[in-house]
This record gives structure tokens, C-alpha cells and sequence, in this order.
DNA sequence: CTTGAAGCTATAGCGACTAGAGAATTTAGG
DNA sequence: CCTAAATTCTCTAGTCGCTATAGCTTCAAG
């Protein structure tokens, strides 16, 4: 009849989230406050354990937090068009393949620097050479903007 | 004769960093303090300029302040081992490939998501419905440790 | 009833900057 | 030489997404 409930320590086992992470995650609005026990304990619902397995599912996806907000409020008003959630999704794509991209100039330069150093003294070490001198350099771009 | 100085705004655009960055790395030790003019404002130098490529080149490649820090330090003993070094390289060798693997996961994710979204109503909504389902992703390990 | 685990609030810290205020200095042009 | 604009100065606070700590209270098991 009655829905369980769980302690914010449960849903943390539940959702993969820590405990502070859910308080901080209420602190910033993006989990409604639950109700509290006698001794002002937080009592969650099921509610409250999809709502942030959904919140955990879009971090590890790499979803900034406003992000999530906006994706929660739609959620909100099924009616609503999905496009607004496409148009997130394929921004964070985007996002990920730039820094797939970058991190992939990245490993070469650095697998570079490892495969030639030879471990002598610093004054001849690749690595240092490399560092020091821009024009050694493959990867020498700048990130891209957030 | 007098080798040529800079202003913190010279150096800024000679290196490609920003001006507060500039202060921001004296602050925490990476910059030694330059000289002042009669009227407080830094005076550069050219091995100024050459320490500062170094750390925005480092940066550039993923390094983390601190290991910057040690491989600054490194530089200043010419004649020690670069082993050091090389197992600092290495180590950020490690840290991009695993971001590289963890967004690439990702990545095929977001294009699963985004590719069958049909962009009627939220209720239908593949990317909402991605998201709120745990079992319907294929990306759900956590990230790596730092 | 006791004990130990789990919970509470509040504050501060992480990394690597970035932004802003308000004052002082420098530089270029007239 | 003087003024106006650009640069620089210090200081504080904010960013993101948590994490850690301190010092307390409450809850559940035995």
C-alpha cells in the first residue's frame, strides 16, 4: 500500500551517488527537498530514487548540471517537444567529440616525449626538451571554448 | 646588452596566457616574483618568457600544476636523472588514454541517444528515455580515479 | 539501555583559473 | 608638457561539482 521509503543513506546505495553529493544535489535545486523524520532525518521516495538515477545516469554521460535542470524540467511536461532534449544531447556530443579530439593530439605528443626519452640527465631528457620548446611541439592548440 | 623586459601584458600575449593567469601563477609559486618598476607594475624577463612557455605548454598537454611544479624543479638541477620526468609523462600518458576510452564510451552513447530521437513529444522522447532508464545504457561505469 | 553507525548542519577546500571593483601608473598624441 | 586612454595594481569573490571536516543528534541492533 504505503511506497517504501529509504534513508538518504540507502539512496546513495541505490543511485551509485555519495551522501553528500544528494545533499549537495538538494542544496542547488536539483532534488526537491524530502520530508523528514520526528528527529529531521530525510526520507526519500521512489520519486526521489528515479529522479536521481536520472541525475547520475546524465553525469556520467557528462551532462553539466544545468543541463540536467533543463532536461528534469522537461521531463516535467511530457507534452512538451523533445526537441529541446535533442538539442541538448547533441551539444554534449559535440562537446565530447572535441575533447576526444584534443585528447587524441594530446596522447601522441606525450607518447612522443616517452618514446624517445632515453633517461639520461635532465639536460638531455626529451620530455623537458619538448616542454621547453614550443616548436617541438605537434600540439600546440589551444581547447576548445565550453 | 640590457636583454629586453616585458610588461605582464607583453608577456601575456608572447605566451598566450591571459594576464591574471600570469598573477595567478606567482601567487602559487609556479612564477618567481619579477622586479617592479618605480611605480609597482612587473618587469619581466626573457627567462621569465621561457618559464612561462614551459608551464602554458605543459598545461597545454594536460599536466597538473604540481607536476609542473616537479618538473620545473627538475630543470634546475640539469645533471639529475630524468627518470623523473619520464615517469611524469607517463603518467599523464595513462591519465589521457583513460579519458580518451571513458569519452569515446560516451561519445557512442550520446550518438545512440541522438540518432533515434524522432523529436515528437517529451513522453516519447529517446533521450529522456535513455537517461531516466539505467538498463537502457550502454555507458554506465563510472570514471576512472585520479 | 547502551553502543556504534548513520544522520544532521555549517563551513572550508579542491584545481585552475576568471571576473569585478576601484585606484594607480604608464604611454601616445597633440 | 599635458591630458586622455590604456594598462596595471591589489583585493575579493565566483566558477563547477563535488569532498572533507567538525561537532553534534538520532536511529537501530543487541
Amino acid at each position: 500500500m504505503a511506497d517504501p521509503t529509504f534513508s538518504i543513506g540507502r539512496l546513495a546505495q541505490a543511485s551509485g551517488c555519495k551522501v553528500p553529493t544528494i545533499r549537495y544535489y538538494e542544496q542547488v535545486g536539483l532534488m526537491p527537498p524530502p520530508a523528514r523524520t520526528a528527529g529531521n532525518q530525510r526520507v526519500y521516495t521512489r520519486h526521489h530514487a528515479e529522479r536521481l538515477t536520472f541525475i547520475r545516469h546524465a553525469r556520467d554521460l557528462g551532462f553539466p548540471l544545468d543541463d540536467i535542470r533543463d532536461l528534469l524540467g522537461l521531463t516535467e511536461t511530457p507534452t512538451a517537444s523533445c526537441a529541446e532534449a535533442d538539442r541538448i544531447a547533441r551539444r554534449n556530443l559535440e562537446s565530447v567529440r572535441h575533447r576526444i579530439q584534443r585528447l587524441k593530439l594530446l596522447e601522441a605528443e606525450l607518447e612522443r616525449m616517452t618514446e624517445h626519452c632515453e633517461c639520461g640527465t635532465v639536460d638531455r631528457c626529451r620530455v623537458i626538451e619538448i616542454l621547453s620548446d614550443h616548436d617541438k611541439c605537434l600540439a600546440d592548440d589551444h581547447p576548445p571554448a565550453p
